[in-house]
DNA sequence: CATGGGAAGATTGTATACAATTCGTATACA
DNA sequence: TGTATACGAATTGTATACAATCTTCCCATG
């Protein structure tokens, strides 16, 4: 799903790497709720590991922007603010409308085949475990799309951030049912790209993820504050 | 230089963060060059502290692209392809371009005086100290301007990006005296910025962008795999 | 001479113990 | 009552010891 040439490493079986993985995946699917509070010895006794691979895996996450350490309080699950949801939908826009540019000057009509069998994903309204398998898929869409353009760093950077956004999807998936518009705006992406039209494929990237930052805010604003604790940005 | 409103977070002064410091700095002078091998316990033993910091800054500096870890072997200095030059060129003309534009529309006049001030500067020719300085005020230049955005998140991202390029400038000035062009580059870009034409500004950075990247590569085929060891990319 | 096995060395991964720093609180004092 | 201060609890930061894993090289064996 994430790398066609994943030739960089194998991730391999390390106690870091496996606290990483879980607290990451509690983290974007909203069990760990924004604000909060983790502690390196706690995290050690639920993971039934020592302190030293809990920090390397909260670094690694600080890093990303999830976790934010405050010296010798703990670690804290970043809160989600407006003013954070608006700046990485921002950034995501200047690199992933770059990123369809360069991959319809780049891909072959086979990959970009392959990535149209991957534009058709739908969920489940009000079932939780169709979101995170949604949000999966999804993701996986989109990191083809940055794969195709052949830059490993853009690849890199995008996969970290889209990653760190995937939280902000599972809040917006209960307002509808938007997996018909997700799955349409796929599609018009991918006949773009196969046109090898980059303009109007970038354009449409651009309003497709203006469109996605609309759903979060709406979702944000029915929520208003009761069931999630938002920082004010 | 590198923030003006720096509230993030106050930088501790711990050994994990000064070896990051240090190795990070050596790494962007070329004084330790690219595919030079580093072993957790010798850095440990040069720096005088444990392998645990070392570990930990070395952890960081792979995130960044800086190192590379090869299991059971050691750490190593990235080697330096054409191909990372050109994904980074490409990456950071994604991002600073529309840095650029959110700046033009959201940065007060005050501020973009201030950034008039930033953009004079010079090096001199074949010195190695006035090399490292220049680059650190060029740094901040554009650092500046991805500040004056309003969006931390983008300014991490362009942060990390640019400060491991860093060391394909260090390549590129000895080929020959650009503080003058450079400098007139700066100057004409804020200038755009002042006039708050937005579209001019972007396209006048992307043009600069390309232009750094002509002179990198001009810089890499005239040494053409002598003095550093370039590895095909 | 090619090849497989295995021991030795090196390196990373993990656990535990201890030091350093911070924050809250209680208390002494004005 | 208000304020300063000292103490203690909690947490991170660091050092060291040990275990696991991989590489390498040598040697036996076909």
């Amino acid at each position: 799903m994430a790398g066609p040439r994943t030739i960089v490493a194998a991730p391999r079986r390390t106690a870091a790497e496996e606290v990483y993985r879980s607290l990451r995946r509690d983290i974007v699917t909203l069990q760990h709720r924004p604000g909060a509070p983790l502690g390196e010895q706690a995290l050690a006794d639920t993971y039934g590991t020592s302190r030293v691979p809990v920090r390397e895996a909260c670094r690694r996450l600080q890093q990303e922007g999830l976790l934010t350490s405050i010296p010798y309080k703990g670690y804290f699950v970043s809160p989600i603010s407006p003013k954070e949801i608006s700046d990485s939908f921002e950034l995501r826009s200047a690199i992933e409308t770059r990123a369809v540019s360069l991959a319809v000057g780049r891909a072959s009509d086979r990959e970009l085949e392959r990535l149209s069998s991957l534009a058709s994903i739908e969920y489940t309204y009000s079932d939780w475990a169709s979101y995170a398998d949604f949000l999966d898929k999804n993701l996986g869409f989109h990191l083809e799309v940055a794969s195709l353009s052949r830059n490993d760093r853009l690849f890199t950077v995008l996969h970290n951030l889209l990653v760190s956004m995937q939280r902000f999807f599972f809040l917006g998936l209960d307002l509808g049912d938007f997996g018909a518009e997700m799955r349409n705006e796929h599609e018009l992406l991918v006949r773009h790209m196969i046109r090898r039209d980059d303009v109007a494929a970038a354009a449409c990237a651009e309003q497709q993820i203006t469109a996605s930052y609309e759903r979060i805010r709406r979702a944000l604003a029915a929520a208003e504050g009761v069931e999630l604790p938002i920082s004010e940005g």
